[in-house]
DNA sequence: CATGAATGAGAGTTCATTCAT
DNA sequence: TATGAATGAACTCTCATTCAT
């Protein structure tokens, strides 16, 4: 009784995929219980009905949709950091790198974000998927700053703090758009990043 | 029809009171979206009917809740920052100092702070009460710490980076209990935060 | 979360009284799958709402009202019954009592039970209230009879069969409105009844 | 626009009779309001689609199940009695013979039979069907039983009792499986009837 | 002021039926 | 003919809010 389809031909998948993507931005975008399973059958463009074949419920939707976006948010930083990383000369240069390819993608995407972290609250296997994909990413980056330098120590929380750091300053970024001169808070961040890295802090 | 009433007699504004607490801990503990405006009365001690004499409505009961919340994670800290900051000789141990502080009070509170940033997605005007507390603080940091080094480039930036890493600890301490050593990880931050403010930061 | 409240202020049971009375009189006339809710609450002259602070779930109104049903209808017989059998002479005067005591009771709410037949389908819960109501009555048919004759064989297998005969009849005159002549039915399961009862078949 | 077609193919005259065998079925193993069209479709091993090409709706796949239900209860039945009953000498055994092979039909399909009893509440055209099969059977009794005694007075009247008599023993032993001794109950039975047919009632 | 029973709109979900392929 | 994905009205149940007492 109202078992979840796997779809296989293409447009299912496609429709499935819209109900994610449409779904999930709209989740984002007006918040998760500000939107109603019309609401989103309405703006993925199809019937309420067909939502049930191949979500088990509404929450399911989210899931889903928070998965593709942190793959998305995640993943393509890597690849990023992954080509450009070798290519830079200084720490400083790699740092700023990353830090400007994560504040790119959360930009695009602050409403999910948001959203995300709010429902975490809510929900364990959201928060377990998110915790899941920060851990994935603090340790790429514990990989890739250990080629580096020979010996950091205490790497494991360093690039904890270091997730952190860049994590907020995305966060303040993307939603206060206050009173910050951003440009002088990123160039600190990289400072203070590398002198935990080992390099010295710029006074 | 439906008016708030400002109460001014000694019970009305102690039933008031009682609501906000008690409403605010509910809603943290179970969740604003699983908790109804019954469970509260009963949790206040009070009638589902007077809540709407004293409130606008349920979310009102929380943003009062929330702003009290604020005022009290916040103003202690600062008085117990004002207090001690003086008496340390370091300013690694003043540091120090500030993040147990800080780390303390969160624990105290997590659901209430977990529940504050849902809910900022949910209401400007919670979202602002918030942020103002934050600036609040960040401004207060700023100033403490300017007496101590005459020349600190930056200073409202580095508050406000010194801020979210504190914040960043404290949420790592209270929700993620995870794989971290959190002792090395502050130490960490605070020699991060030491060498911002002009110290040396030890390799 | 939404536990049932037990009614004690009149105007309260009087509320709850009107809902399972009117609603399992709906339930009954129309089918229990071919009315929901709504129309039990209109048919009540209530909300829908009301309805869940008074019983757990719509099965629940159905139960309570087939409960008062089948007292009604066992009970009142049994008075009846208890009250006249003595003073009746023959045997075949007194099963003819009980069989125009069931005729008439059954008469008046056949659709009742009718519909209670079907949601023994459904329900083990309902089955099992009729069947011990059942029990009841055979017992008491039972207890009755033995009192006339002093020796009756299996007696407990032809109380049964009794009350299967004197059903069926009631059955019959209440939905087949048939071919039949149900005078001279009643008079043949009279005699029927009498000769099991030990009186000799009158051909 | 959906009409239902008379199908004339051979293949498609199977298929139809896969829908109504294996539809049925289920409807009676689970009950009509547990079971959907896309179990039923899956069930007979067709789309969910060739079902309104067959069938005006849901109802009209249990209405043909029923009708080729009661025709093969009833029917095996007439015939089995047709060649036995005359082989029997006494008329107690005939009417065992009519009892044995009716609670045996009975026990093979409880569920269909139950499934039956409900569906005549909501549909009047279940109701009819179920009725005529009955109607049907009772004349059959009488015909058979009036070759035996030559006169026997309120014979319809009579055979409808005996029908009811047997099928209140059928119901009993197949659902109630409680507390009765059934071959005492159905000894007793036969000797009811052997008196109403004119023998006389053993004591 | 206080109560808590009552309201009814709106939620998530199901499923008989249709229709593009 | 045959498919099964798609439809959307209808269902049961919840809860923020109101109102008679």
């Amino acid at each position: 009784m109202g078992e979840v389809r796997k779809p296989v031909k293409k447009s299912s998948i496609a429709k499935r995929n819209k109900i994610i993507e449409k779904g999930f931005e709209l989740m984002c975008e007006k918040g998760y219980h500000n939107v109603n399973t019309i609401d989103i059958a309405k703006y993925s463009g199809v019937s309420t009905g067909i939502i049930y074949q191949y979500f088990k419920d509404k929450k399911d939707i989210f899931i889903e949709g928070a998965k593709l976006y942190l793959d998305k948010i995640m993943f393509p930083t890597k690849c990023l950091l992954g080509k450009n990383l070798i290519s830079k000369k200084t720490l400083e240069e790699k740092i700023t790198l990353i830090i400007d390819d994560s504040v790119k993608m959360h930009t695009l995407s602050q409403n999910a974000h948001k959203e995300l972290m709010m429902m975490c609250t809510l929900d364990k296997s959201i928060s377990n998927i998110f915790k899941e994909k920060e851990n994935e990413f603090i340790e790429f980056i514990m990989k890739s700053l250990s080629k580096e330098n020979i010996e950091i120590s205490n790497l494991k929380e360093k690039a904890h703090i270091i997730f952190n750091l860049i994590d907020s300053l995305c966060h303040e970024i993307s939603y206060h758009k206050g009173n910050y001169n951003y440009d002088i808070m990123k160039k600190e961040i990289v400072k203070v990043i590398v002198s935990m890295l080992g390099g010295c802090y710029e006074k």
